[in-house]
DNA sequence: ATAATTATTGACACTACTGTACATTTATTT
DNA sequence: AAATAAATGTACAGTAGTGTCAATAATTAT
């Protein structure tokens, strides 16, 4: 019965231990913050309180607030810029379903994180270092869309500009923090999929996207 | 002689008056460190220092900070959506002439200030507030451009795409935060006619487009 | 030239953070 | 159950910002 217990507790949080505290912890915490309301207001204070934990504990995981924020980018650089060049190196029968593939990413929090993306571009702003990082984020993703783009028979111009117009359509959206329904988005795919391709998706293409994201509308 | 002296003193500051400071003065250097460097640095001791003013002289033009922000929004408010809406409604004897009024914008400063955009979109991160007029101008500039798009014979849905699609690129270049020359960019125009309207422009639209931004290649 | 107005300033009090030192508590290992 | 390692908490010092006030100076109006 006790051991039960204990390992109910073990699951609940991210630890293997039994302390309350880790980087994780913390990481997350900030990770949240972060995502809701900006860099300037990742205050150890602040993830302290949400931890239940006590401010100066922080210490004991991190030299300072300055190494939470490197581990902060470091981990943004890991997941979304990673996904979007699998995505667009992903099998595709057509030009279509090699967009629809991105757009995968779009839809799948789990392949692309909208939100931390969103305040990783505010927080460039006030920093020359993560400018850099999102400025060479921008051309790897750019250049594997490009290369995509190549393989269905674009020349190099308009590689580029169709590159530049599916990736900036969704940077763009991210910088409007719209929150849509599933379904209002997915009206939208095929005549996306034509701006950008010039074709519309096959049906069976369509309904293979459908499927995969768990929509079952028209 | 001291005549002439007062006079050059006049010109070189924005105010009428022999006053160092004015709320013009702060709200400037105000905007040019959010565009710098966002928010969180509009700080009056800064602005203090770049005007060479006490920093209490502040208080004497603006109740608070929270004051100055609140202009600073104002100023954004009144430039960039309206220039959108009235490029949107300019003459054009074709969509993709229309295309090129609406990229007027983003090649000409005095029209829409991508940097000032940017700076906004990312305190809408911080404030809900922001985040709300935010919203609101997006709304108004993807009308205007649906509109426009449904003058040219498009359906709703095809309106409605269109205008993310030619807007939100834009946003996402903003976002990327990239200084290319003229040059570099004039080179994708046809491209992204052709992209956001299915028709390349005709040799003369380009060149009323190249001479009215003062660019002269191939 | 002088009064009235408008602008500018330094000294002060306050708040909200960051980070350090050290004692204490809690978990793990032996 | 003792020893050790890990984590926590309290108290303190430092820094950087906001905003108030009363004194003072510069400009403008009479």
């Amino acid at each position: 019965m006790i051991g039960l217990q204990i390992k109910a507790m073990k699951k609940q949080s991210p630890n293997e231990t039994g302390w309350r505290g880790s980087s994780e912890v913390w990481l997350q915490a900030a990770s949240e913050i972060l995502v809701e309301s900006g860099v300037e207001n990742v205050k150890i204070a602040t993830l302290a309180k949400r931890l239940s934990l006590s401010r100066t504990s922080f210490y004991w995981f991190f030299n300072d607030r300055e190494a939470l924020l490197t581990a902060l980018m470091q981990r943004w650089k890991e997941k979304n810029t990673g996904n979007i060049i699998r995505q667009s190196e992903a099998y595709a029968d057509s030009l279509a379903e090699a967009t629809l593939n991105i757009f995968d990413c779009w839809l799948d929090n789990g392949l692309f994180d909208d939100r931390f993306e969103f305040a990783i571009r505010s927080w460039s702003l006030q920093s020359n270092d993560i400018l850099a990082e999102v400025h060479s984020a921008d051309q790897l993703r750019l250049d594997a869309l490009a290369a995509m783009f190549k393989r269905y028979g674009f020349n190099d111009v308009e590689a580029d500009v169709h590159a530049r117009t599916i990736y900036l359509v969704q940077i763009g959206y991210i910088s409007m923090q719209t929150q849509e329904s599933l379904e209002v988005r997915m009206q939208r795919i095929p005549e996306y999929v034509k701006t950008f391709t010039g074709e519309y998706p096959e049906l069976h293409e369509l309904a293979r996207f459908h499927f995969r994201h768990g929509y079952s509308g028209p």
